[in-house]
RNA sequence: GGUGCCAUAGAUCAGUUGGUAGAGCAAAGGACUGAAAAUCCUUGUGUCCCCGGUUCGAUUCCUGGUGGCACCA
């Protein structure tokens, strides 16, 4: 029988990580966690992370284990994933893979392109670049370099023309050259699917909008309570690393430096995850091959995780 | 009870020297290939409080009303 991956997805505080606790333990397997701001150490409260003692009941991989100025990407967890699978699936029949990271799900789903780590100077320069010149002599320089991906481009995302800016002077070959499949996206059409040695079975989760607002804005308040501007000013000395570029600590950075009082701070952290979660929804609207269920419905859930189980291939 | 000020988008307000309106915020929609909780794009019709008057035409001016705020009794 093929292995199965259940891939449990959905956005920030619809529930994924109580269910899925509940789920882990129903079937004996672990958690391999897929979130790219959980993964790293010392920001539990803001990301929500799993408690200690929701730990403790199920091993976890993939949370609290970076460094804040540790580089990390889509690609290098695909990797990892793909690594670990092979060594669990030795021992479980069964994984759960969890979390709300849109990228991360795609590209261990589907693939992703094999495209170069950018090296570190290229970026630095570039970046500087960026701030001197401005995205329009970048833009100009992309047209020569890259004058395919120039077209398809969104000439408007400084962050889109830089990198493709940094992968060229990187390896020398223009940035449309790796690119392979049309989209990265799961449930698109022209979208490949990667070929996995497991088997994918893709469950959502979702709620009503204002059911998922008032739980959004009840754990923003939840954070608050435990400390999250403590937690803050802990981090503060990092506060330019990307993994510190998060809803929740950007807003109370702002607190600690004055610009900002604490409750318009909370307002924003609510507003901001919020509009993250839409941002997931949006993403994951287009997968066709996710089955959606209420977080709170976890007898059919199971039901429907046993009929892929049992149909083996 | 008297006097003054205010009444316009979800809330806060701008504005139209009379030709039926607009900002920021909130909200909504979308894109997405090694930094993705990132980054970027798009979207504003609403009895301009109500009745009447003046006018070719009133949200705009005038009378009266209603509601709110302030001050005086």
């Amino acid at each position: 029988m093929t292995p199965l991956l259940i891939v449990i997805l959905g956005p920030t505080a619809v529930g994924k990580t109580e269910l899925t606790l509940s789920l882990a333990e129903h079937y004996a397997c672990p958690i391999l966690n897929c979130d790219s701001r959980q993964i790293y150490r010392d920001m539990r409260i803001g990301t929500a992370a799993p408690t200690q003692e929701q730990l403790d009941r199920v091993r976890h991989y993939f949370v609290g284990q970076l460094a804040l100025n540790d580089y990390y990407s889509a690609a290098r967890y695909e990797q990892e994933v793909l690594q670990l699978t092979s060594q669990l699936f030795k021992t479980h029949d069964t994984l759960i893979l969890s979390g709300g990271s849109m990228m991360y799900v795609d590209a261990v789903c589907n693939g992703i392109d094999d495209i170069p780590t950018v090296d570190k100077e290229v970026r630095a320069t570039l970046a500087e670049r960026l701030k001197n010149e401005g995205v329009d002599t970048l833009l100009a320089e992309l047209k020569l370099v890259d004058p395919e991906h120039y077209d398809t481009v969104d000439r408007r995302n400084a962050k889109r023309v830089v990198h493709a800016l940094e992968i060229y002077y990187t390896t020398g070959k223009p940035y449309s050259t790796f690119l392979t499949r049309k989209t990265l996206r799961c449930g698109d059409n022209s979208a490949q699917t990667a070929d996995r040695p497991f088997r994918i079975l893709k469950i959502g989760l979702e709620r009503p909008r204002e059911e998922l607002f008032a739980r959004i804005n009840a754990r923003v308040d939840e954070m608050v309570n435990s400390g999250l501007l403590h937690e803050a000013m802990t981090l503060l000395p990092h506060r330019q690393e990307n993994a510190l570029n998060t809803v929740g600590y950007k807003e109370m950075f702002n607190v600690l430096d004055g610009t900002w009082e604490l409750p318009m701070a909370i307002e924003r952290i609510k507003k901001n995850t919020r509009v993250y979660a839409k941002k997931q929804m949006t993403w994951f609207k287009h997968d066709t091959g996710i089955t959606w269920f209420h977080p709170d419905d976890r007898d059919n859930i199971i039901k429907h995780i046993n009929k892929i189980l049992t149909t083996g291939e």
